[in-house]
DNA sequence: TGAATTGTAACTAATCTTGTTACAGTTATG
DNA sequence: CATAACTGTAACAAGATTAGTTACAATTCA
């Protein structure tokens, strides 16, 4: 279970969410149809709502709806919001760094990081929510 | 320690073989500049193998050397060959059927990590391993 | 006042990656 | 031909991450 579903979890209920328009839809309601634990909805609303994507109410006849309209709200800034990690990992422990090579390779391999992350945060802005709607209809 | 570092470790080792020409390299040394035990680096050197970027010889002055030259490994095959995961997962468990959004969710986000391998794959074949070793002198 | 809902902490279970030991098989070399 | 030095590979331990779960405080509506 160590593999992170975070992003594919967010577009699923956003997803739910814009189908829901002004209406306010409880956790509850997406985890069931997500499959999954009220709680791990939460956690994730919890940083879309820190990206400003959604507004959660507490409080009974509580609940979530997007705080961006679907056409507005890019892949890419969902990715943004609940992605934390790079795609590939440096080395766990620093290379010898009397090696020329060992030395040198991580600056390497950070630059190469971050353009990989450009491209797909630029292939991820090409689509928004409202794409998604039109895709799962 | 549930970080990818497969690539990272490739293009390094990658890199100390392109430096070392003709000659064959043993995975203790390549071990010793990347920091690491040489099981580590002969794990890796089989799929590298497998995708002909390199060539190992077994027995008393074994070791291994690029099987092509440097400005002709592209960045994108070493990442083909090495990282096997996906950029995001799918959810665990299979959403809720008896929702619309559940029902076809899986299908775009499937759609969706194809389209960023590409742009990935795309973003490292503007590399070839000879700009990394320009870049590391 | 009471019921319903979010936010959040704490813990468990499953899974992945690396590190390590061990050893069979292969090859160069004295 | 015997020995030393390698690779290839299996098996297992250790560490880290993620999702799932329980529990509960805080808030809000009726």
């Amino acid at each position: 279970m160590a593999a992170n579903s975070q992003f594919s979890i967010a577009v699923h209920i956003l997803t739910m969410l814009a189908t829901a328009g002004d209406e306010r839809t409880k956790s509850d309601y997406l985890a069931q149809s997500v499959n999954t634990n009220p709680v791990v909805i939460r956690r994730l609303l919890c940083n879309l709502q820190e990206a400003d994507l959604v507004a959660s109410h507490v409080g009974a006849s509580g609940g979530t709806r997007l705080a961006q309209k679907p056409e507005n709200i890019k892949l890419s800034e969902i990715y943004k919001a609940v992605v934390t990690g790079d795609i590939f990992s440096l080395h766990p422990k620093t290379p010898n760094q009397d090696c020329p090579v060992g030395k040198n390779i991580a600056a390497v391999l950070c630059g190469l990081q971050k353009e990989i992350d450009k491209s797909i945060e630029h292939k991820l802005a090409e689509y928004t929510l409202r794409d998604v709607l039109k895709m799962i209809e």
